[in-house]
RNA sequence: GCGCGGUUAGCUCAGUGGUAGAGCAUUACCUUGACACGGUAGGGGUCGGAGGUUCGAAACCUCCACCGCGCACCA
């Protein structure tokens, strides 16, 4: 490391580390070893994915906690993988195929279709991987796992077959959420509610008993008049309650004979007789609770859409054919010539949208697989108990609230990309099972099953169960799993679910099933104007892009640093650069070590520490506490700034400048002693940043030659296995000296270096010229705290005085604990600004002590505020009246 | 409707009872022998509002306002 660069290049040192790792096996975790364990298993990104923010801060953060917990000497397992993503995947690869052979799926068939998103799978499946190690994710790449795998696969269907023998999995022709676009059935947590503007339309319809009676009904989609089987109404609604029994006309189709368009008026206490007339129509086919209130009233159901959304020959002729919305306009054109229309006033109400379509989604009868979710009550309890910690908390709450008001799952999806389902019919008979049943005329449901059904398995699926394999021994559960909360009901609460069902079992003894130990929930990643990140708005940048320009490290640096905890995190590329800027400074600061030449130092003499030393010690110290109580309560934005506090305002900015007075002087053993410090403290700094920065810390810490004096498996090889920092303990504070005195002096030389760099600023003094300046110190101070004070001013000199000398008139001064500093500049300054100065100087001192005094004046509290308060108000206030004398002084010394 | 966050410097955020902080941005100056991806010094805040508790509140309590999110949902 002799000719290093000026900068640092992130790009020839990233590439290089990561191969290294990876060749090394620093990733490979190994069940067998005698390390406590530590495991992560990644959430699955799609496997047609693409990296962006959202991933780069939730891998960052598993990486920080996988590698600091390598550091602690714990046996590392971060298992990476991918899902299959059912529809998302299915879209991207019907839309290929429209594309390059202007094809549809259906005209290929199922198992060529197949063919082709495995073919796409090989192709793009590993964009996002690479991405990942880009990135300097510490993953154990032999373990990856995809949820399509064969043995993946295998897990699938035999819990599905459990699930089906405990009578947990059923099938039924229910209402369920159906997405047009996509042709398929949707789970409820699929659909996004969004506020739509449109129409409320009041129509009336005669009763067919009363022609002289007629009701007003309210609805939102006249387009499902035709769908109509009741109309319902409050049996304790005096206006109504006496129609019930009776038969109203149903408007359309309008060809359809009137005896065919009778239908019932029932009553219902579903009907709320404050809303729209209070009158109700009931479309069974087309409303969940409409299909209800036909349960309870044995309707006739009539289903007159077609499952693409648009209306089927039920509707009638004016209406068949059309999409459901072009058939609300027709439908209310023929209410308008029919003249019942009464009223249509602008309403604003909310609509289930398909999240991954963005379209509307149609309640539908369909015949579908439904799941009672199983093992409820340990997965709360679990939580609710503390047992598995939520961070933040708070999103237990919303976890206990959901579990406790699910419905069962519908986990069947009308798509040719995914988990078949294990079950076969012949004529009456089903038959569920892990192999087809022998014999004839068996065919297999042609549904697949919800990408969720898979993942739910992803902690111990790919761990090697139902096997009690050595790695499920070591590793589950697992310790941390890191992912947002958009998705806790999606799949952190059903693995939660899934572990204690399957992982349970006596075979795997264990005291408590459940997947993880914590779950730290990130924030959303948004840009600057605080919106979601999303392709359309196009106001996600690249992460790669972001890589190559920055660096990884200064990537994940920038993230980190910007996301408070649970918090969402505004992304700006600021802070990218932030972290670059940070990566050179400590490159430069080992470039600093490096040019004051001699081997790395491992030797620190107590005698010969300075002020200085101690001081930078107490720091790192503290720093090293700080950073690690952050890490242990996630708060990884507070490591960050710990760290970055630590490093640049402490250690660059005061003790590397501090360190140049013995750099530049001729006491070699001093300057020994001051290398033998920086190397002590680079190599922590190197080591508390490697879990943030892994790339430059590595390469700065062979280039160090921090490696050198460690064994293999501690550092040698690699940072990676480098030893977590402690803080001294006692005996090692008493040892270097590390106490109070030592720490006040520095910092008193640090205070007086700033009252006379800003004496020099205040009186317009040229930056460049080298000022003489006068010291009367409070104490004694030895020679090397002399050198460093008058580098650290820029001073041309430092002339110690004593007690009795007092300074020519007008000479500017300023002073605290450590002594008096003069500018004897008598002449060559304006005695007016000097002047000015002080005055304000005195007024600001005034202000303080005034608010001090009120404080103390007050009777109640002297008597009642704790000893130790009342003393720094003393001493606070006995402080700014000793600088108030001086400032005094000072001005009447100006004349 | 229910629940959860948030409101502190121009911006993004720390700060859970005792002298209001950081980074960015900004102003002035400096290319000095680690670093201009740098250094030095500065300006900038009645901590959303109103009450209350307390000797003392940015912090604790109550109410309100506004912003964001989740759940539920009446046709």
């Amino acid at each position: 490391m002799n000719e290093i660069p000026k900068a640092y290049e992130p790009q020839s040192v990233e590439d290089k580390w990561y191969d290294f790792w990876q060749k090394q096996g620093c990733f490979t975790a190994d069940p067998k070893s005698a390390k406590p364990a530590f495991s992560i298993v990644i959430p699955p990104p799609n496997v047609t994915g693409m990296l962006h923010m959202g991933h780069v801060l939730n891998n960052t953060i598993q990486d920080i906690l996988s590698r600091k917990a390598r550091m602690d000497g714990k046996e590392v397992l971060w298992l990476p993988g991918t899902d299959h993503a059912g529809i998302a995947t299915q879209v991207q690869v019907e839309k290929a195929l429209k594309k390059e052979e202007r094809k549809t799926k259906y005209e290929i068939g199922r198992e060529e279709f197949l063919k082709r998103v495995w073919a796409w799978k090989e192709k793009h499946g590993n964009i996002i991987i690479n991405q990942l190690k880009k990135l300097g994710c510490s993953c154990d790449w032999s373990r990856e796992r995809f949820t399509m795998d064969p043995e993946y696969s295998r897990c699938v269907q035999k819990v599905f077959v459990e699930l089906y023998k405990k009578g947990l999995i059923y099938r039924g022709k229910r209402m369920v959420n159906w997405c047009p676009v996509s042709q398929t059935a949707l789970s409820d947590e699929e659909v996004e509610m969004k506020p739509q503007k449109g129409f409320m339309y009041h129509f009336k319809v005669q009763v067919a008993e009363e022609p002289d009676t007629w009701l007003t009904i309210a609805t939102t989609r006249p387009e499902t008049i035709p769908g109509d089987t009741a109309v319902a109404v409050n049996p304790k609604d005096p206006r109504y309650a006496h129609l019930i029994g009776k038969h109203i006309v149903r408007p359309l189709p309008i060809q359809l004979p009137r005896e065919q368009k009778l239908i019932p008026i029932i009553g219902d206490e579903h009907v709320d007789f404050e809303f729209g007339t209070g009158v109700l129509k009931v479309t069974p086919a087309h409303d969940k609770a409409d299909f209800e209130i036909g349960q309870r009233h044995n309707l006739a159901i009539v289903d007159i859409m077609n499952p693409n959304g648009t209306m089927n020959e039920l509707a009638g002729e004016s209406l068949a054919g059309l999409d459901r919305f072009e058939a609300r306009d027709v439908a209310v054109e023929r209410l308008k010539e029919l003249g019942v229309m009464v009223e249509e006033k602008p309403y604003e109400n909310n609509v289930g949208f398909s999240q991954r379509a963005d379209v509307p989604i149609e309640p539908r009868l369909s015949e579908q697989w439904f799941l009672k979710y199983p093992s409820v009550e340990p997965s709360k309890a679990c939580v609710a108990e503390g047992r598995m910690k939520f961070h933040p908390d708070r999103w237990a709450k919303v976890y206990d609230h959901w579990l406790t008001n699910i419905q069962d799952w519908c986990i069947s999806r009308q798509l040719w990309w995914g988990h078949r389902i294990p079950v076969w019919y012949r004529n009456s008979e089903v038959y569920c099972g892990l192999e087809a049943p022998t014999g004839e005329g068996w065919t297999q449901d042609s549904d697949v099953l919800d990408t969720w059904f898979s993942s739910w398995l992803w902690p111990f699926a790919t761990m090697g169960w139902p096997e009690n394999t050595e790695t499920l021994k070591k590793f589950y559960p697992t310790t941390d799993l890191v992912t947002g909360p958009d998705i806790i009901f999606f799949w952190v609460a059903r693995m939660i679910m899934a572990g204690y069902e399957f992982m349970g079992e006596p075979k795997f003894a264990l005291p408590d099933a459940m997947p993880f130990q914590n779950v730290y929930f990130t924030g959303i990643i948004r840009d600057k104007q605080g919106r979601k990140m999303s392709k359309t708005l196009g106001n996600s940048p690249d992460p790669l892009v972001l890589i190559a320009q920055y660096g990884a490290d200064a990537l994940r640096f920038g993230t980190m640093r910007s996301a408070p905890l649970g918090q969402d995190v505004l992304f700006d590329e600021k802070d990218v650069e932030l972290g670059r800027n940070f990566c050179n400074k400590l490159w430069n600061a080992c470039r600093f070590r490096q040019m004051q030449g001699g081997e790395t130092e491992t030797e620190i003499k107590p005698d010969l520490l300075t002020s200085d030393d101690k001081w930078i010690l107490l720091r790192l110290d503290q720093a090293i506490r700080e950073v690690s109580d952050a890490l242990t309560t996630y708060n990884f934005a507070t490591a960050v700034q710990a760290l970055y506090r630590f490093f640049w305002s402490e250690y660059c900015d005061w003790y590397v400048e501090a360190s140049k007075a013995p750099f530049f002087g001729t006491d070699a053993a001093l300057k020994a002693n001051k290398l033998a410090v920086i190397d002590f403290v680079l190599s922590n700094t190197l080591r508390l940043f490697h879990p943030f920065l892994p790339f430059i810390t590595e390469e700065l810490w062979h280039g160090m030659g921090f490696s050198k004096e460690l064994p293999g498996n501690q550092g040698g090889q690699t940072i990676m296995f480098a030893s977590w920092p402690k803080p001294f303990n006692t005996e090692e504070k008493e040892y270097f000296g590390l106490d109070d005195v030592a720490d006040k002096v520095a910092a008193a030389k640090y205070e007086l270096v700033g009252l006379g760099r800003n004496l020099r600023r205040e009186l317009k003094l040229d930056p460049a010229k080298k000022l003489n300046f006068i010291l009367k110190p409070a104490g004694t101070l030895a020679a090397s705290e002399i050198e460093v004070l008058k580098l650290l001013l820029n001073a041309e000199s430092v002339e110690i005085v004593a007690m009795d000398w007092t300074p020519d008139k007008g000479t500017p001064s300023a002073s605290n604990a450590l002594g008096e500093i003069f500018l004897p500049l008598a002449g060559l300054i304006d005695l007016g600004a000097e002047k000015a100065r002080l005055t304000k100087e005195q007024e600001k001192i005034q202000a303080e002590i005034v608010k001090v005094e009120q404080k103390l004046a007050n009777p109640n509290f002297a008597q009642k505020v704790p000893a130790k308060v009342l003393d720094e108000h003393k001493q606070r206030l006995a402080d700014w009246q000793a600088k108030l004398v001086q400032v005094k002084a000072s001005l009447k010394a100006m004349g």
